[in-house]
RNA sequence: GCCCCCGUAGCUCAGUAUGGAUAGAGCAGUAGUUUCCUAAACUAUUGGCCGGAGGUUCGAAUCCUCUCGGGGGUACCA
């Protein structure tokens, strides 16, 4: 639709110097009144050209040359909205266009050879996901389907850190409980992970090994054995929500790779590193951030920003021309170190798009849930799949911007109440399969050859939001922002439902029978594609 | 102290990028709709000083300043 218009507002620029170079841009009017899609270009230019906005508006209309098979009529409304009105014909086209794409209608061409990385969820694995994980990974793998829905190659990456205190931390937890089931007495430290699924792991190796690991190391068999079984469990929880990342990246490669010693010696080079305290540090200060930070520690380790840095380096070498970065609010104050750092290697860092996403507070019976991994206190993401399914997940958590701190509340959504419109959305599509299948036992077969039959406010209103579908795609996909699809998709539902009270299929006269259907069926595969989309199923039958 | 996010209807949230036309939706509330393709639906309706105060503008929920309230950060932890 927006495609259509501003190559018609093109035309006028045949006649209208201004309208040159111009990127139009066009909203969705609040009310029907106003218009299938409107600009307030002629307000906007009122500033530069200093006239009178409903005058210019009169000009573009004037001079713009444009199809009555397409728009249907242009007004100048308010202080100078210029309104447009598709023809019937136009917004109905849309139905074959539909029917002959199927799955693959909404999908565009517009980044088309360009190639994303989002890399998300990037838990180190000393523990199961909790919910918060959860929104993190729905967001990210629904940001990847939809830069899919518009052209790009996606990569999905998950990035981890298997050295660390973290992680040694784990591995001593486990050595210690392992201890533990030998008899002996231990001294369980608050700051370790108190976690049962520590105890299993210590469990299995007693089980299976006995006291042969009691002068073990925590780095050791105990590291490695709680790593390898947090991880499968973790690949196993996302494979639940369909979530399956493409590619895995071990921070420990960089090391290995000699990627970080190759940036230390690049930063030294260019002078932006020094040492101080026994200390590597990096020149922040000089990089437009706060302070310098240590990117050395006088142990001789490296702080997480050093890695973090080599790490993006790595997604630069590997060509991306979109790299996402998707992580909690917990995570916020990292980002601008690795963005100034790698601006100053000289790496056009407006490739990098840093998403975060707000906290998850969860209520359970009216309180607040304080959740910590380390003191096992949390509702893992396979607790709340359990009790919602992953359709419930997905929608809910794609359902609100990242940026908004989010309820959850457990009761409410193990409720599986009226309040979640995912059944709302689904409930939609399994009508339409049913009429589907209802109406092709009678004989009927939807046709192409008479949308122009198609004239009920309900009908009309169906057709214009079809029309829509790609648009909202498009827009979503560019801005990361999920919810966009969500509130399409209730519209969508609820346009649909109010063509299907409406306009009765059966016992109607069979040109506009057949016309009915080919929009209901048109409807079905919007909504099917849109759920696509956010990874939430469309059933057949509920 | 400083940085990031949020504050819009009883509840959960859109709308803020690019300032525009009477501020939207779902749920809850109220009143209705089914001999008829799935009532998990539909129709009508109640409900707002967009946290507050200034400012910019022909025009502000949207931009600027200040302020109040909530969350997250601010390490030689990640």
């Amino acid at each position: 639709m927006k495609n259509t218009l501003s190559s018609i507002l093109n035309t006028a620029s045949k006649k209208l110097e201004y309208i040159k170079n111009i990127d139009f841009t066009f909203e969705k009017p609040k009310s029907d009144e106003h218009g299938d899609l409107s600009t307030n270009l002629a307000m906007t230019l009122s500033k530069q050209l200093k006239k009178n906005p409903r005058q210019i508006a009169q000009e573009i209309i004037d001079s713009i040359e444009f199809d009555k098979n397409i728009v249907e009529k242009i007004e100048i409304a308010g202080p100078g909205f210029i309104n447009f009105f598709f023809s019937h014909s136009y917004l109905s086209e849309k139905v074959k266009q539909i029917h002959a794409e199927k799955e693959v209608f909404g999908k565009s061409k517009k980044y088309q050879g360009k190639r994303a990385n989002v890399e998300f969820v990037s838990a180190n694995p000393t523990g199961p996901l909790t919910v918060g994980h959860g929104r993190n990974a729905v967001s990210g793998d629904t940001i990847a389907n939809m830069l899919e829905w518009i052209g790009y190659e996606v990569d999905r990456e998950y990035y981890f850190n298997n050295a660390g205190r973290q992680m040694r931390v784990l591995g001593d937890s486990v050595r210690l409980r392992y201890l533990e089931l030998l008899g002996q007495q231990i001294d369980f430290p608050q700051d370790y992970y108190q976690g049962d699924y520590i105890k299993e792991i210590a469990k299995d190796i007693f089980v299976e090994s006995g006291d042969k690991y009691i002068s073990e190391t925590a780095e050791g068999i105990f590291k490695e054995r709680a790593e390898r079984e947090i991880f499968k469990d973790i690949e196993r929880t996302l494979k639940r929500l369909n979530i399956k990342h493409s590619i895995y990246f071990n921070e420990n490669s960089l090391y290995e790779d000699g990627k970080i010693e190759a940036l230390l010696k690049l930063f030294e080079e260019k002078g932006l590193s020094y040492q101080k305290d026994g200390a590597t540090w990096l020149k922040f200060s000089e990089l437009g951030n706060q302070q310098d930070k240590v990117i050395i520690k006088s142990t001789g380790e490296p702080t997480y920003r050093l890695p973090d840095i080599a790490y993006h380096v790595t997604k630069f070498d590997r060509n991306y021309d979109l790299i996402i970065d998707l992580f909690g609010s917990d995570h916020n104050a990292t980002y601008p170190d690795v963005l100034a750092a790698l601006k100053a290697l000289g790496y056009e860092t407006e490739k990098i798009k840093v998403l975060i996403h707000q906290f998850v507070t969860i209520l359970q019976d009216g309180e607040i849930v304080k959740m910590s991994t380390r003191k096992a206190n949390y509702i893992t993401l396979d607790e709340l799949n359990d009790e919602v399914g992953a359709d419930v997940v997905r929608y809910f958590f794609n359902m609100r911007s990242i940026s908004t701190h989010m309820n959850f509340d457990l009761n409410l959504a193990k409720k599986h109440s009226d309040e979640n419109p995912v059944f709302y959305l689904q409930y939609a599509h399994a009508r339409i399969c049913s009429i589907i299948k209802t109406v092709k036992d009678q004989d009927i077969n939807s046709s192409l050859e008479n949308l122009d039959l198609l004239t009920t406010p309900e009908e009309i209103g169906l057709l214009k939001k079809l029309n829509h579908f790609e648009d909202e795609v498009l827009q979503s996909g560019e801005s990361f922002e999920a919810n966009r699809i969500t509130s399409y998709l209730e519209e969508l539902a609820s346009a649909f439902h109010k063509f299907y009270t409406f306009s009765r299929i059966l016992g109607t006269e069979k040109n506009l029978a057949e016309a009915r259907l080919a929009l209901a069926e048109a409807s079905k595969i919007v909504i099917a594609n849109g759920l696509k989309i956010l990874g939430v199923s469309a059933p057949e039958k509920m």
